[in-house]
Order: C-alpha cells, then sequence, then structure tokens
DNA sequence: CGCCCGCCTTGACGGATATCAAAACGCGGC
DNA sequence: GCCGCGTTTTGATATCCGTCAAGGCGGGCG
C-alpha cells in the first residue's frame, strides 16, 4: 500500500463513482503532504505545476499586488481541490492556515487521468461551478456591502462552513467555532484593514451578538440580528 | 435544419472533439433566441434552468441586495457558457447589455447530454475554470485596488476582450473600442459609483492618456500609464 | 430644426474607512 | 511566575469616495 492510501479514498466527493481499480490507480500518483500552519505550498516547479487534494486543514488562495496588498481570493477545506488542471499557472498562492495535509498530484498525470476518466472530471466539473458561485457572490460582498455588512456575512458564512466541514456530523449552521484565520487575515478576505475588522468585532461583541472567548474564538448569541446586519 | 443550426456549430470552441453526429444531436436541444440590448434573459421556469450558449452580443451577470445595490459579477461574450448546469439555481440575473443572440438548452437536456459527452464536459470544465481565474483577478481589484487602479484596470481588460471577441483577428489589445457598458453599469462592475468612475474617465482624459471620442468609445493614447495606473 | 428626456459631468460636502500611533493583551519561553 | 514579543485593541486624524445637488450634453422624436 502506497502511503496515499487514504488521501484520496477519503475523499467521497471525488471518488464516487470511481471503481476501486481507478481509485487505486489515482492513489499511486498522489503523494502525501504535510503542511504547517502558515507555510506555503509551494509549487515546486512553474512548468509541471501541481494539483492537490486537501485531506485536512484550511488553507488560503491569495493573489498580492507589488505593493503589498494582500487578497485572499479563495479558502480551501477538506475534500476541496487546489491547482488549475489543464491550464497555465494560476497566480494565485498557496498558504495554510492551519496545519493541514494535502495529497498532492504532478499536473500532467492528473490531467491525463482525469480525461481517461470522466467520472472524475464530472466531479470536478460540479465542484468549480460551485466554487464559482461562491467566488461570485464573495464579489458582491466586496464591492457593495459596507464594512459591518461584510463582518456580519463572514461570521455566518463561518459558521456554515466550519461544520459542514467538521468531522461530526452535526444539523444546522455553528453557534461556537474556532476561527482559522488572524484578525489579519479576515481583513485580507474581506478587503479590509486589520484595525476595521477588529472595532467592528468590538462592536458585535458591545451589542451583544457576539461572544470572543478568546482570539480565535467565536460564538454567535444573537443568528438573527447577524442575518439582518449581513444584508 | 433546425433554425438553431448555427448555434453550436459556430462555437469552435465548445464542439472541438464532438463528432458531427453529436453536434446535430446538441442542435436539435437548442433553441435560437434573440435578446435586445437591456432585456433579461429570463429563466422562464424555476426548476428546469436554463444553460444557454452566447453566440453574439454581451451580457452581464448580476446579483443584488434587497435594497437595491447591484454588482456585475461576470461578462458573458460570445462563446461563453451561462448558467448552472448540474446544479440548483445560482442567484446571479443575466441581462444583455448589446442586441445579443444566445442558444438556450433545456437544463436537464443539456446535463444528460453533457454527462454523455465526455469531451464536451471537459470543455465546460476548462471554461468554468478559466473563468474562476479571472473571478479571482476581480476579487483582488474589488477588495484592495483603488478608484484609478480600478478603472485603469478596467480599460485594460476591455481593450483585450472586446479585441479576442471580435469579428477581425488582431494582433494584441485593442487600441481604440466601444465600451458595452453604460457608466453606471461600470461603476456596478467596479464597486464604485457612477460619479466616481465619470470623474476618473475625465482625469485621465486631461492627463492625455485616454480620449472619449463620444460617450461609449474609448481610445487609449497611453497604455504604459493605463498599465502603470492598473497596480 | 428644436425640444425633451435620460445619461453624463461637475461641484460641494460629509462620512466611512484607512492611516498613523500607542497601549493592552495573551501566549510561549525562561 | 515573570518577561518579551507578536497580535489585537483602542484612539486621533486624514483621505478617499459616496452622497446630494445642479447643470450640460447628445440623441431621438415630433
Amino acid at each position: 500500500m502506497s502511503s496515499c492510501d487514504t488521501c484520496v479514498v477519503r475523499n467521497r466527493a471525488i471518488c464516487a463513482g470511481l471503481d476501486n481499480q481507478e481509485i487505486a490507480a489515482l492513489n499511486t500518483m498522489g503523494r502525501r503532504r504535510a503542511v504547517s500552519a502558515g507555510e506555503p505550498l509551494i509549487w515546486e516547479d512553474d512548468d509541471s505545476l501541481l494539483v492537490a487534494n486537501v485531506i485536512e486543514g484550511v488553507l488560503k488562495l491569495t493573489t498580492s499586488t507589488e505593493d503589498g496588498r494582500e487578497q485572499i481570493v479563495g479558502v480551501a477545506y477538506p475534500s476541496d481541490f487546489i491547482g488549475r488542471p489543464f491550464g497555465q499557472t494560476s497566480k494565485a498562492s498557496v498558504v495554510a492556515l492551519t496545519d493541514a495535509r494535502v495529497c498532492v498530484f504532478a499536473r500532467n498525470d492528473f490531467d491525463r487521468f482525469a480525461r481517461e476518466h470522466p467520472e472524475l472530471e464530472h466531479k470536478l466539473l460540479e465542484r468549480t461551478l460551485a466554487e464559482l458561485d461562491r467566488t461570485r457572490s464573495w464579489m458582491m460582498l466586496l464591492g457593495r456591502k459596507t464594512a459591518p455588512e461584510k463582518i456580519a456575512t463572514f461570521l455566518l458564512e463561518m459558521s456554515e462552513r466550519l461544520n459542514e466541514t467538521g468531522c461530526a456530523v452535526k444539523l444546522g449552521p455553528a453557534r461556537r467555532f474556532s476561527l482559522p484565520f488572524s484578525r489579519q487575515q479576515v481583513a485580507d478576505v474581506l478587503g479590509l484593514t486589520i484595525e476595521t475588522v477588529s472595532r467592528q468585532f468590538t462592536k458585535l461583541k458591545n451589542d451583544g451578538v457576539i461572544e470572543l472567548p478568546s482570539r480565535r474564538e467565536v460564538e454567535i448569541l444573537d443568528r438573527p440580528a447577524l442575518v439582518s446586519l449581513a444584508g
């Protein structure tokens, strides 16, 4: 058994529809890799870029301007795909927010395998379409929402996302959760500054909408208020 | 011959890899439809949503808040796909910016056809990935760029996009082009107000970077300056 | 040809958020 | 337990851009 067995096998969302032989073939191509919090997932060779599948942890996809401004353009949770099959390099860089484990593939291998396995391509298409939808609704937030609305929307999304991807299957969104983001990273997601994020968090706490037990912990006290603030 | 023959056959990007018989099958499912400037492309039935392929013209995809703020989250040019195969309704509404012709498919028909034709799904995947890349670089613009940077980036993108999709095959980006957007729509793309857009256009004109022969026409006089302003 | 209406431009002003600065907090190491 | 450093919070001020309000331009129609 290769050390990467569980990488793909675990990923039900991707493997549904593939038979065991196909899954085994995928596994032999993939290499498991651990990335600790704060570390970049380096694309070792510009030409044979990698594709990766998140097994555990949360990673950020960012783009930056030359003068150092940063925008987080995507967040990858377990079972999400990272990278850009069938294309030239996308300019986003990938950094782990928490300790993470991923399964990486050489792009060429992956591309060939995908083209030979329509079922896999179909899954990739569905996921990419879903990601595009999410990204588009985030454009609305970035372009048209105010700081308080951005923060409220962010907290609601977090409470849903972190629940979906959590180990325990719970119904409904989480009431209390641990943010995988620092204040600065929250600012980079929302197109704000760290000071504005901090002030808005404090205001929500003072208004009794949320509680902040520690720097990374959030507890939602008044979800309807948050929904109404989200605009 | 169905009235929709040319819809799909023309679309080389999608049809490459499909044989004539497959293309014919696609054609019998599609229905050609004209949409004049300003008209919405209505999704007639919420459950059997449509997928469409742009033949000619430019359309906008927008999302709005309840209180009427609007954000353009995507722009569809000829050969682009609109709609959401394999999923529930995406909340974006589609409105033609110019007179347009599209080829519409019932979603269920289209989905079934796509699943039976991996080559088509592959093309869709490639296009969706490319669109996701574009959307992500737009997030950077919305979240982190200033108004002058947004305008400069927008003009450069327009000069490239309108050239690619123009009838005549020219090399390099267009120096002069006709915007398919009103000032308000430019504002809705960039997350600005119409007044700010207008002021920035005027400033670029006064600085000798662009010329504005008429309301919709733009001529780029100093591309390097624009590139430098784009950030 | 001239009028009218919608779109665009321009101006004055205010407010939301960025920027700059410093204090407070909290966590890990000694 | 205490110290030190990075992160967060808080405060004061600046600025960009949004808002409100008037014109001005141009295209279409009578």
